[in-house]
DNA sequence: GCGTTTGTCTACTGGCGGGAACTTTTGCTT
DNA sequence: AAGCAAAAGTTCCCGCCAGTAGACAAACGC
């Protein structure tokens, strides 16, 4: 047989490659100057390229907003599944998914950021739906919370409150976070999951090592 | 001023990751069935393109090749700059560069096995520079080896010596791991910063703790 | 109403990528 | 060994379409 087998097509790979940059660069932009502030024109002057050439790859400008304003909980929900499809005890998996997706709060701060400030500006059905995956975010991660209780590793009061309000404190992290600034990502990872150790009770509690090194800059 | 500052170029952007892709590819080949045993075609075929495509990139497969063979020697001499870059003692300097190389190493593993397995068909010329640049790798690392000895810090007979060994025991990784094998990651990593710390014979020795987390895969 | 911006349309073009030919190597047959 | 067919490496050439220039209608805010 042929190596048909993979996903691989190179064309629709520069496609998603040419969206990737356009939601960037327009990210950027709409970090420093606002959504509305910012023109189809300036983003494609960063890119060196047309307006016209922007449209073939987004259908609109709220299409580009609506994609920025995903990047965040499409990361963390994909995240969470790979880490609960680890076995393990719910301390384990609770403290995996903290990790992983404090990480991906840190390392894409600016979309998360902008997704917060700009929410207004998506169409209601793209805000609904978004609002319901984040949903769907809190309810799995609270179902975590519940299993844990159940079996006496967790001793907390509502896990579905619980589940919002770790989901508070690791998104919230994207409005303080500075790259280069006082706490490196690794510190404020640690800090975070001992914070959520905390809330959760862990029995046998045992401190969390600090982590081993901030992850190299995953890409230019 | 408009944003022509940055090294935005849309264009070149995607002839780098056309190349990338390329390189990918034929490196998954190279792997499976060795240089001499995959054709032009094959890799075409994979990426769902022509021949002259790949032309149009690269000047001829051995170009593939070479390129093939710098992945680990490159990234692996801009982590070492890097590393060095950070102040700290010499311990910790040493740390932060094993780190960074044996987890370039295992995730880079194929590159770096190909590389192994197919030197014999690189250019003489092409063969020479990187192993140049490999034993500049080395030099660099003897200096702080040596640095850490002179303060007391280190106890080694050789500097040079030690610092090559220190450089295969991280390139052998990539012999033996293998994804989803008995080692993770972190273990891998933690494991070999402990046999460099007694190679040293690091003083005021304290346990390394276990690394944190194995880092999500970098892209699919 | 005026200026700005979004989104669209048209006519054009330059260079990307593929078809196919050419050259070199491999390996099979006798 | 020699000769030859088949396969692989490399190059040439050209059609086509991705992306551009530029103008403009519609929508918006002031």
């Amino acid at each position: 047989m042929t190596a048909a087998g993979s996903r691989n097509n190179l064309k629709a790979e520069l496609a998603q490659f040419k969206r990737r940059r356009i939601r960037e660069e327009a990210n950027h932009l709409f970090y420093r100057q606002g959504y509305e502030g910012t023109t189809i024109d300036a983003i494609a002057d960063k890119l060196q390229v047309t307006k016209p050439f922007i449209y073939s790859y987004y259908k609109n400008k709220g299409e580009i907003l609506y994609d920025i304003a995903r990047v965040g909980i499409t990361l963390s929900s994909e995240a969470l599944e790979r880490c609960l499809a680890i076995p393990g005890s719910s301390w384990d998996q609770l403290k995996l998914v903290v990790d992983e997706v404090t990480r991906i709060v840190v390392q894409n701060q600016e979309y998360i950021v902008v997704y917060q400030r700009e929410e207004k500006n998506l169409e209601p059905e793209q805000a609904r739906a978004i609002r319901e995956q984040r949903s769907a975010f809190d309810h799995r991660l609270a179902e975590v919370l519940a299993s844990g209780e159940a079996v006496g590793e967790f001793r907390l009061q509502d896990p579905p409150l619980t589940a919002t309000t770790i989901g508070g404190m690791m998104s919230w992290v994207a409005l303080w976070y500075q790259p280069g600034g006082h706490w490196s990502e690794a510190e404020i990872i640690t800090h975070i999951i001992r914070s959520v150790e905390r809330l959760v009770a862990v029995r046998g509690r045992q401190e969390v090592p600090p982590a081993s090194r901030p992850q190299p800059e995953i890409r230019k």
